[in-house]
RNA sequence: CGGGGAGUGGCGCAGUCUGGUAGCGCACUCGGCUGGGGGCCGAGCGGUCGCAGGUUCAAAUCCUGUCUCCCCGACCA
């Protein structure tokens, strides 16, 4: 049954004027889903039916590679999560039974997942093995924003492999794959698939599936056979033109200028002709100087990967005391260790001279102090792709994520088998997860138009947006009530405009739900014996013979 | 966690500086008109002004504390 006049499908006229994204604004207006705190939001019917919709599709597609649907508790007890060392992440909600013991809030399955299948699975017979579930994730997110695109609480569905080495693993890694891609193609996304960072997941590899809009919180450097998140891009920088090399690095007077843009207009010199030097602190090893190129910027996922230990920015204090004046560092005679980034490979650049007031000239990487090379920089667009393409740079929203975890957590927990030899190893997993609520914004974003929402069949609530312009009584009223059977008989789903509104509250209320076809039952068409079927995506306008109009807007539907 | 902003009827806001009867638009209810793009007329319902404390004859307004929400950044296993 689905008469809007009978429907809680509260629709506004203004967004709440505290929203920015587009897919927050339409989603709160169309009346799919209602704030309940931060970070924590409400699926209404329409909303909800949305929701569904991506989970079938997601459903069908995992279930197509054999991957098996169970459902694992989201509240937890803490032990596991302390055996994997995952207990001290701060966006894990923590709590305590009546009787004291730890819990947590299930922030991702892989410690639940892997606790069953290190009790189960005995055996190389048992594997390959996949599952997943559709279930709910809790995380203390420090800044829920955007509606639905960050949130403190969320529904993920997460699939888990399990393979008796890599190459098994690379086989589910491809299944998962190949099954994203046609989950987000039924979907209707603009999508592409990225390298990632692993980040403290460990493990061999990852990769992300994105979908471009400017709501999106990450940075996609794309280039034609290319496409990574800025997070882990690499390319080859834009060529700076460097002063004539000197003997020996020579100091220039530079009062006051701390920036290197100051100094740069300073000497009639480009950004690029700088190093900056970006004092970090490892902790048990001291400060440590990352050198960039002045015109370039730190790529801290980079730098702590390449490193393979975690570090901090040195204090001015600390800097003060172990090399000089910020706003004048260098790294000559610095007698730190020293990180270069790989796009410094001139020979003459300028950099603070550890005096204050005071800049080196001439100064040579490969001459003038030793350095271990590190690509640690950030790409930015107009850069040059691995494969010689233009790195363009694009917001976009992730959507799903895979990532082969290897032992991770089979060794923690203690998921192992026996192969053929009667040899223990640990299982090797993967884990794949993709957010249905960022799916369904996600869509919102990449395809509404100034009038609403414009949703791909596949994720629509409706199909069918049935309006009828005549009150309750009319012959005009009654030709609708028929129409809505019809189409109900039919098979379709129909929402029914049925409430005693004026036209223009329906037609704009019917644009902004964006339903794929929307059937306009008035007086007018009707007196021509006629109903009228609008395309929401491209506007397309159909007149529908009265008698015929329930099969044709099926067809159209199909088309 | 750093920076900025906001809490007044369901929504959007004014009133706060300069203390003195809580107001506007929309929505909602009732009646009527209208009926192809959020229409019109009339009559209504609805608010302890986020919370707590303080100053004062008197507090939405001044002071103190606190909570919540939003935006930017950091973070995002």
């Amino acid at each position: 049954m689905s008469r809007l006049s009978q429907t809680f499908l509260p629709t506004l006229k203004d967004a709440p004027a505290d929203a920015e994204a587009i897919s927050h604004k339409l989603m709160v207006r169309a009346g799919l889903i209602r704030q309940l705190g931060a970070g924590l939001w409400t699926y209404l019917p329409a909303g909800w039916r949305v929701q569904r919709k991506v989970h079938e599709v997601i459903r069908a597609e995992m279930e197509g590679i054999g991957c098996q649907e169970m459902l694992m508790p989201v509240l937890q007890p803490a032990e596991a999560w302390e055996k994997t060392s995952r207990y001290a992440i701060e966006e894990l909600f923590k709590l305590e039974d009546r009787k004291g013991s730890p819990l947590v809030l299930a922030m991702t399955h892989e410690e639940a997942v892997t606790y069953h299948v290190a009790r189960e699975v005995r055996s190389y017979r048992d594997l390959p093995l996949m599952v997943f579930h559709i279930q709910t994730k809790e995380r203390d997110e420090p800044r829920p924003r955007a509606g639905v695109l960050r949130t403190r609480e969320f529904t993920m569905k997460d699939a888990y492999s399990f393979d008796r080495d890599e190459e098994g693993l690379a086989r589910s890694y491809d299944l998962q794959a190949g099954a994203y891609e046609r989950i987000l193609d039924r979907c209707g996304l603009r999508w592409y698939r990225v390298e990632s960072d692993v980040g403290m997941m460990g493990g061999s590899g990852a990769d992300e599936y994105m979908a471009p809009c400017p709501a999106g919180e990450n940075e996609v450097a794309l280039a034609p056979g290319y496409a990574a998140n800025v997070e882990v891009a690499s390319a080859e920088p834009q060529p700076v033109e460097l002063p004539a090399p000197l003997g020996a690095p020579e100091e220039v007077d530079t009062p006051g200028m701390t920036k290197v843009e100051e100094v740069a207009s300073h000497l009639g010199l480009p950004q690029g002709a700088f190093i900056k030097t970006l004092p970090i602190v490892v902790e048990g090893r001291g400060m440590v100087l990352v050198l960039l190129r002045g015109d370039h910027r730190l790529n801290e996922i980079k730098l702590r990967n390449g490193m393979k230990t975690d570090f901090r920015q040195a204090s001015a204090e600390e800097i003060e005391e172990q090399l000089g004046p910020v706003g004048y560092l260098g790294p000559v005679g610095s007698g730190l260790p020293i990180i270069v980034d790989a796009a410094l490979t001139g020979d003459s650049y300028v950099t603070g001279a550890n005096k204050p007031n005071t800049h080196l000239r001439g100064v040579d990487p490969s001459r003038d102090f030793e350095a271990y090379a590190m690509d640690v920089r950030t790409v930015e667009a107009g850069d040059t792709a691995p494969g010689g393409g233009r790195i363009e740079i694009e917001t976009a929203i992730e959507v799903g994520n895979i990532f082969k975890l290897g032992t991770r957590y089979s060794e923690p927990l203690g998921a192992t088998y026996l192969d053929e030899n009667g040899a223990e190893h640990p299982i090797v997993m993967g884990s794949y997860g993709i957010g249905p609520a960022r799916i369904a914004a996600a869509s919102i974003e990449q395809r509404a138009d100034e009038r609403g929402i414009v949703w791909p069949p596949a994720l629509a609530p409706w199909q069918v947006h049935l309006v009828s312009l005549a009150k309750a009584g009319e012959a005009e009223r009654e030709a609708a009530d028929r129409l809505y059977e019809e189409l109900r008989a039919a098979g379709a789903e129909v929402l029914y405009d049925d409430r005693d509104a004026g036209p223009g509250e329906k037609l704009t209320d019917a644009e902004l739900l964006g339903c794929p076809l929307r059937v306009v039952a008035g007086r007018r068409g009707l007196a021509e014996g006629v109903v009228e079927a609008t395309e929401r995506a491209s506007g397309e306008e159909h007149r529908l013979p009265v008698e015929e109009a329930a099969a044709q807007a099926l067809a159209l539907l199909d088309d």
